[in-house]
DNA sequence: TTAAGTATGCTTTTT
DNA sequence: GCATACTTAA
C-alpha cells in the first residue's frame, strides 16, 4: 500500500503518531480512540515506509487476543507476513526470551510455568517443611507479598532487612527463599519470574543484553499505564540506548496497580526518556456524546489524573438509564428481559455484555439466562485450563516434558485412581533423597526398599505408563499423544461411568481439550509445515487465558468482570451491581487512592459501549449465604444528571441524602463483616509486625487504639486501621 | 487407603 | 452456598 493511502482516513493526531517513529513518543490515548489502529499503521509505516525488518520490530500488547488481532490485521491490510513480528505480552515474550537463553538462567529450556493454583500447591508444602501455621500467615497474602516483591525485582536476599526482628518479614522471608528453591528444583517459574529473570539477565549479562538491545530497534508497548517495575526495567534495559520507544496509554484506564502496576510510568514517561514527544488521542470514535458525558462527568472526581477530556460529534438520543432492583435475582432477570429486548431489536446476542466487579456475580446471570433461553459465555472466571480434569491431563503432559515438575508429578501419581497413597509418595520422595538422585530417576530404578511388593508393583506400572509416553512425546504430535493418553487412562469412561452430573461437564471438557490440541496443530501445521510435539504446545498454553477462547463465531452474550472488558466494545453495555461495598470494593474503600482505582474501573465499564449503557443497582444481595443490604455506589450520585434516566426509582433511591449524611437514611442497619470491632483476646495480623493478640482497645472501629502483644514478644501501640483482624 | 462426613473459609480484580 | 481441606470409621 502505497505511503499516502496508509495515511488517508487517520486523524492529525494518529498520523503523527503513525509517522513520529525516532526517538520516544508519549501517546495518551483516550478511550476508543482510535490506539489500536494506530499501532497498526505506525509498524505498516515502519516496514513499508521506513524498511525496517519486521524481526526488529517489538510490540507489546497487555493480552494474548491483543497481539493476535494486532498480527491479523496487518496481514489482512497490508499484506505483512506476522511470522517474523515480536508481538504478545510482557509474559509471552518473556518466555521467548528465556526458552532462548536458558544457558544463561538456572532452568532449562523444559521448564514448568505454574500458575496460581501451582503456587498455593507449592506453597502449601513449603508450611509443612517449614512447619508454618496457615492461620497465621494466610497463603493467599503471602502469595501476594513474594508476587509483589519479584514485580519490584526483590531477591529473597535483598529482602530481608537484617535490622529488623520481627515474626512476620522474617517468616515471609524464610517462606520466599525455600519458595524460589523448590521452583528452581522443579524447573519451574511462576508468571512474576518470567519478568523477574528476564529482568535480571538483562541487567547482568552484557551481551544478552547487546543482542535484544540490537534485535528490538524499534518498541511500542500498549496500555503502558498498567505496566510495573520489572516491565519498566526490562523495556528500559532495552530501549534506553536507541530511544526508539513508542508508549501508548491512559492514566484514566489504569486498573492494575494492585498487580504492582505502576502509574507513575506513564506519569514520569517524560523524565526517563530524553526529548519526548507527547500526542494526545482525544477523539472519541466508540460512544455517542451522552455516554462520553456520562463517563466524562464520573472521571473527573479523580485527583490523580492528566486533565483531558474526550469528545466525539456522534449524537444519540438513547440516555444511559438506571435502574434500581431489589435483589440479585431480580436484576439478573431484568438485564434478561432487557437483552430480550435488545433481540427482538434486531440486535444480536453478541452486542450485550454483562461487566460486573466480581467473578461471583456471575452466577445470577447464569440461572436467569438458562431461564429464558439466552445464549451466554462466561469469560474469566476460572479458566478452562485450570479446570482440574483438564490440570490433570496438563500435569501429565508437563511431567512427560519436565520430569523435575514434582507439582505436577503428586497430581497424576493417584490420577485416576492407583491406590497409591500420601504415604507411598512420601516413601518415594524419601528413597529419592537417600540415593540422592532426582524422584524420576528414583522411580526408574524400580527398587525402593520402603515399599512391600504390592505397592511397588503400582508404582512400577505408572512408571511404565510414563516411560513408555515419554518416548512417544518425543516424536508423535501432540494431538496423537494426547489422545492415547486419554484412552490408556480410561477418562472418558471413567466420567461416563459416574453419576455425578458435573462429571458429564468433565467429560465434554475433556473432549474439548483433545480438539483444543488439534486447533492449535492446524494453526501450527500452517505456519511451521508440519505438526507440533509436545513440548511446541505446552509452551503455548501455559500464557493462554480464557479472553484467548473466546468464540467469536457463537452468537452469544458476553459476561465479563469490568477488568476482562478492558481494550473490547460492545454495541449495548449492561454494568452490574453497582453498590457501596462492590463498587467501590470493600477491599477498596479504606484507602482514597484504591477508590479512583474503582472509579477507573467503572470508566472503562461505560466506555466500552457504542450504543448502550445500562446500570444496575441492587438494593440487596446474598454474600456467603446470607442475604446483606447495600447503599447505591457513591459513583452513582457522581454521575451527572443530565446525562443519565432514571428507569425506575424506589424508597431508598428517593431518599438518598449526600453521603456524608448516610445515618439518616431510614434502612436496615448495615453490619458489615469486614467493620473492625475490635475484642480484647482477638488475634489481629500487622503488615510488619505479624501476628498479635489484643491487650486493650480505647476507641471504635478503625480509630480503636489498640495495644497489641506479637507474637515475637513485642507490646505495640497501634492504630486498628493498620491491622487486619483475622 | 478410601469414602463419607464435617469444618472451614472464601470473594476482589489477572498475566 | 459452594468447594476444599480435614477427620473419622471401615
Amino acid at each position: 500500500m502505497a505511503l499516502e493511502n496508509l495515511l488517508d482516513g487517520l486523524n492529525p493526531a494518529q498520523k503523527e503518531v503513525v509517522t513520529s517513529t525516532e526517538g520516544s513518543v508519549l501517546v495518551l490515548a483516550g478511550a476508543g480512540s482510535g490506539k489500536t489502529r494506530s499501532i497498526i499503521y505506525r509498524t505498516a509505516y515502519l516496514i513499508h515506509h521506513k524498511h525496517i525488518n519486521p524481526w526488529n520490530i517489538l510490540t507489546v500488547t497487555f493480552t494474548n487476543k491483543a497481539a493476535r488481532e494486532l498480527r491479523d490485521r496487518l496481514q489482512q491490510y497490508f499484506g505483512i507476513s506476522a511470522h517474523s513480528l515480536w508481538f504478545g505480552t510482557f509474559h509471552s515474550i518473556c518466555t521467548r526470551i528465556l526458552r532462548q537463553e536458558t544457558e544463561f538462567i538456572p532452568f532449562n529450556s523444559n521448564f514448568s510455568i505454574y500458575d496460581s493454583a501451582d503456587q498455593k500447591a507449592l506453597l502449601n508444602k513449603i508450611y509443612k517443611k517449614l512447619n508454618i501455621d496457615k492461620k497465621y500467615f494466610p497463603v493467599n497474602k503471602v502469595k501476594s507479598v513474594i508476587s509483589e516483591q519479584k514485580s519490584s525485582l526483590i531477591l529473597p536476599k535483598d529482602f530481608f532487612d537484617f535490622n529488623e526482628e520481627n515474626m512476620f518479614t522474617n517468616n515471609v522471608y524464610k517462606i520466599y527463599q525455600e519458595y524460589q528453591k523448590s521452583l528452581q528444583a522443579n524447573n519451574a517459574l511462576d508468571f512474576d519470574d518470567l519478568l523477574l529473570y528476564t529482568a535480571l539477565l538483562l541487567h547482568d549479562n552484557k551481551l544478552v543484553l547487546k543482542k535484544y538491545r540490537n534485535l528490538f530497534r524499534y518498541v511500542m508497548i500498549d496500555e503502558y499505564q498498567d505496566t510495573n517495575y520489572a516491565q519498566f526495567k526490562i523495556i528500559n534495559l532495552i530501549a534506553s540506548q536507541h530511544q526508539n520507544l513508542c508508549v501508548v496509554g491512559d492514566d484514566d484506564q489504569a486498573i492494575y496497580t494492585w498487580r504492582g502496576a505502576d502509574i507513575k510510568n506513564i506519569l514520569q514517561f517524560e523524565k526517563d526518556y530524553k526529548n519526548v514527544k507527547t500526542i494526545k488521542l482525544e477523539r472519541n470514535y466508540r460512544s455517542p456524546a451522552v455516554i462520553l458525558n456520562l463517563a466524562n462527568s464520573l472521571i473527573k472526581n479523580n485527583q490523580q489524573r492528566h486533565a483531558k477530556e474526550l469528545w466525539t460529534d456522534a449524537e444519540s438520543e438513547e440516555k444511559p438509564l438506571r435502574y434500581s432492583l431489589l435483589n440479585g435475582a431480580e436484576e439478573a432477570k431484568f438485564v434478561a428481559e432487557k437483552i430480550v429486548e435488545k433481540k427482538a431489536a434486531n440486535f444480536r446476542y453478541e452486542d450485550c455484555v454483562v461487566l460486573y466487579r466480581t467473578n461471583a456475580q456471575s452466577r445470577a446471570f447464569e440461572k436467569a439466562f438458562n431461564l429464558q433461553n439466552i445464549p451466554y459465555q462466561i469469560v474469566g472466571g476460572i479458566n478452562f485450563y485450570q479446570r482440574k480434569e483438564i490440570k490433570d491431563i496438563l500435569a501429565y503432559l508437563r511431567f512427560l516434558i519436565n520430569s523435575a515438575d514434582l507439582e505436577s508429578f503428586t497430581r497424576i501419581i493417584n490420577f485416576p485412581s492407583r491406590k497409591i497413597g500420601n504415604v507411598t509418595v512420601e516413601k518415594i520422595y524419601h528413597n529419592a533423597s537417600i540415593e540422592n538422585r532426582q524422584v524420576w530417576d528414583s522411580l526408574q530404578t524400580k527398587k525402593n526398599p520402603y515399599l512391600n511388593r504390592g505397592t511397588q508393583d503400582k508404582v512400577d506400572k505408572f512408571t511404565d505408563l510414563i516411560q513408555k509416553f515419554r518416548l512417544l512425546a518425543t516424536e508423535k504430535p501432540v494431538t496423537e499423544i494426547t489422545a492415547k493418553l486419554i484412552k490408556e487412562l480410561e477418562l472418558i469412561e471413567l466420567f461416563n461411568a459416574s453419576d455425578d452430573p458435573q462429571d458429564i461437564a468433565r467429560m465434554e471438557n475433556i473432549k474439548e481439550f483433545i480438539s483444543a490440541t488439534e486447533e492449535f496443530s492446524e494453526l501450527f501445521e500452517e505456519e511451521n509445515e508440519r505438526k507440533p510435539l509436545l513440548t511446541e504446545y505446552l509452551q503455548n498454553i501455559s500464557l493462554q487465558t480464557d479472553l484467548d477462547t473466546v468464540n467469536e463465531d457463537n452468537d452469544n452474550v458476553k459476561l465479563m468482570t469490568m477488568h476482562n472488558a478492558k481494550g473490547l466494545e460492545f454495541e449495548h453495555v449492561f454494568v452490574v451491581g453497582l453498590e457501596e461495598e462492590l463498587l467501590p470494593h470493600i477491599r477498596s474503600m479504606q484507602d482514597e487512592r484504591a477508590i479512583e482505582e474503582e472509579r477507573r474501573l467503572l470508566y472503562v465499564a461505560i466506555t466500552r459501549a457504542k450504543s448502550t449503557v445500562t446500570l444496575t443497582y441492587s438494593e440487596s444481595r446474598r454474600i456467603f449465604g446470607q442475604i446483606r443490604y447495600f447503599l447505591p455506589s457513591r459513583f452513582l450520585h457522581e454521575l451527572d444528571e443530565k446525562y443519565i434516566q432514571y428507569g425506575n426509582s424506589n424508597f431508598y433511591d428517593r431518599f438518598q441524602p449526600p453521603k456524608d449524611s448516610r445515618s439518616k437514611i431510614p434502612r436496615p442497619e448495615i453490619v458489615t463483616e469486614n467493620q473492625k470491632h475490635f475484642k480484647i483476646g482477638q488475634e489481629v495480623l500487622h503488615p510488619k509486625f505479624g501476628v498479635g493478640k489484643i491487650l486493650s482497645v480505647n476507641g471504635k472501629d478503625k480509630n480503636a487504639k489498640l495495644t497489641i502483644s506479637f507474637s515475637d514478644g513485642a507490646l505495640k501501640k497501634i492504630l486498628g486501621n493498620f491491622v487486619e483482624t483475622i
